[in-house]
DNA sequence: ATATAACCGAGACGGTACGTCACGTCTTGCA
DNA sequence: TGCAAGACGTGACGTACCGTCTCGGTTATAT
């Protein structure tokens, strides 16, 4: 059992917790992270601050428990018939999840937060949603792939600062990236 | 004449504005950038509140005029004999500096900020200094290499996307990714 | 019931009110109306900002609540043998309330406050200490004295107006006073 | 010579003062007292802020070199037929110049201030405009009245009481008042 | 059935930073 | 020397949110 029960007592309400999840995606996407707080989102939720406060510590725990799982469903990509429509596709994915998901504003919004904020970078560290999502997209292509060749990072990293760096995703070429990665680190 | 001075009027003072600049420096280091208030940064430089104001907007452009002189010096790499220990160098330099470096905090906390702040977003779009200190190495290996080819960014994003993940950078192989950058985007 | 309260919440808390009434208190004669602010209320009265706020909009209020409970007894004389002597010793009461007492001295400022500030003046509106005071006097008297004839106003207004003009209250002539108003609106 | 000319050096500029003084006066009315700042008289007499500074200390020296000359006028009643007349339109003048007038809004203004801050206190009492105009009215009526009887204070007093209470200054009897004060004080 | 206990909403509590305003002083260049 | 302009350090303003703490009430299980 995951679930540790209390001897007694009225249990958690499943309502309560999912309107605070709700109340932070909105939020997010209409004031943003910064202005998002702990307040602002009890007061959306219709729910008391104790009780936000009894099941999060901070706004970035919420988040990450309300975004990730989108995360994940949204860099799933469909296999392709070559390797190389296959990574652009999972590219594309990729460059929209940052730049057009709200799942990807909660997204980078923690990552922003876990650059002054260890207990976030923690947080984030238990589930790495964008390397796994390369990753299952390499192993289609190659199951023998060697580990630690940080494949993964240099499918996504040279996307991944463009986007972070505040730059046009229009402007972004991922086929020449695509082309780029396949072109690497073979003989 | 650039300064396009008012008719009247006390000058600014030169020495408010660096014990400011120097103010932001070491609270960043001693209190992190969340903890970096205005407040705190005009007691710390002895300086009044509204002074602060009157100059600087926000935390971020202050950390902006205080960190990138300083940043563009730390990614200057020397020549190396060859294109694989200069490429190997530089990443050792942009992983020192992202993770080592006080101007390296300052880049990452305004990083961070433009992820939720366009204001920010915009600063940063003015002085692309990781980009910048990449290209000047890999004009100095193929000073006729074309332009637009996400080059720079296939050199930077993979160290980059490792160390704000929040991963440890002991466990980067910058010498892999040298290799792997290099037998790249050939044809 | 008049105590009309919310449904939930957290009552207010009696002390902070008691606190922040003694905190204005003492600070009036520590520092005086004009450097009373809410800021030094609060922390002299170990309480939030906000909570002071909460209940109160202007230091004129808090020194309102705080000071006509003293002022009404302050202004209430023992009867005398004689009217002549029941006048001059209310004359006499209240030029040492506007002049010695520390309620007095809340008083004088609300006036004060009350003649640029349209809603202190519909504050001390509510309630005339200095007319219903001197109207006590009067009624003590003369049960059957007629009402709107100005009576209490002819009663106080000459030493109302010396003391607020800043005259030296000990060369006011209080027996003289007295025996002006007696001698007046007669035959 | 009044003017005790400085050495040498530019001479005070005329064209300032008369500025500062309409400054204040438009601005007592136009925003009330309180908002009244030195800063604020500076920027619409068009002025530097150290120019105030140097010839007044504060805002109520300001208002009284601005508003103590037109008062001394309004007060000033013509002559009438019969003593009740005369005492009658005098504090008609008196309410109209407390209630209607710039200059009385001033008046009032300095007053209150002058309950809480002896500078004030001392510069009002240099000039007892109200005084010396009830005085006047009261030496044309009988010119051998005695010297310190309070009779002006008698005189000015309930109306000054009734509107610096905040009363509503129609329904103020002032004829009422002055049958009540000439009735008094007789024998 | 009836305690007991943990939950729920509401909202006041002492704090602290926000960004603005005015204070009174100072430092310019011009008249 | 006076003057307009405007930056300086200081400190109160009133607001927002922090995380904690009572309140009265509500649901569950454990007697």
């Amino acid at each position: 059992m995951i679930e540790a029960k209390g001897r007694g007592g009225r249990p958690r309400s499943e309502q309560a917790r999912q309107a605070v999840l709700y109340a932070v995606d909105d939020l997010l996407l209409e004031v943003g992270y910064a202005a998002l707080t702990m307040k602002g989102i009890a007061e959306r939720a219709g729910v008391g601050r104790q009780t936000v406060y009894r099941w999060w510590s901070t706004k970035a725990e919420i988040l990450f428990e309300a975004s990730m799982d989108d995360a994940e469903e949204e860099l799933a990509v469909a296999p392709s018939r070559t390797p190389l429509a296959e990574i652009t596709s999972y590219l594309d994915a990729l460059v929209r999840f940052l730049t057009r998901s709200p799942a990807g504003a909660g997204y980078r919004a923690l990552l922003a937060a876990a650059q002054h904020d260890p207990a976030v970078r923690e947080l984030i560290a238990t589930r790495d949603v964008l390397g796994a999502s390369a990753s299952a997209v390499l192993d289609r292509i190659d199951p023998d792939r060697p580990a630690d060749d940080h494949a993964a990072d240099r499918l996504i990293g040279p996307a991944f600062f463009w986007i972070m760096s505040g730059r046009d995703p229009a402007r972004l070429d991922t086929h020449e990236l695509a082309r780029s990665f396949l072109g690497s680190g073979k003989s």
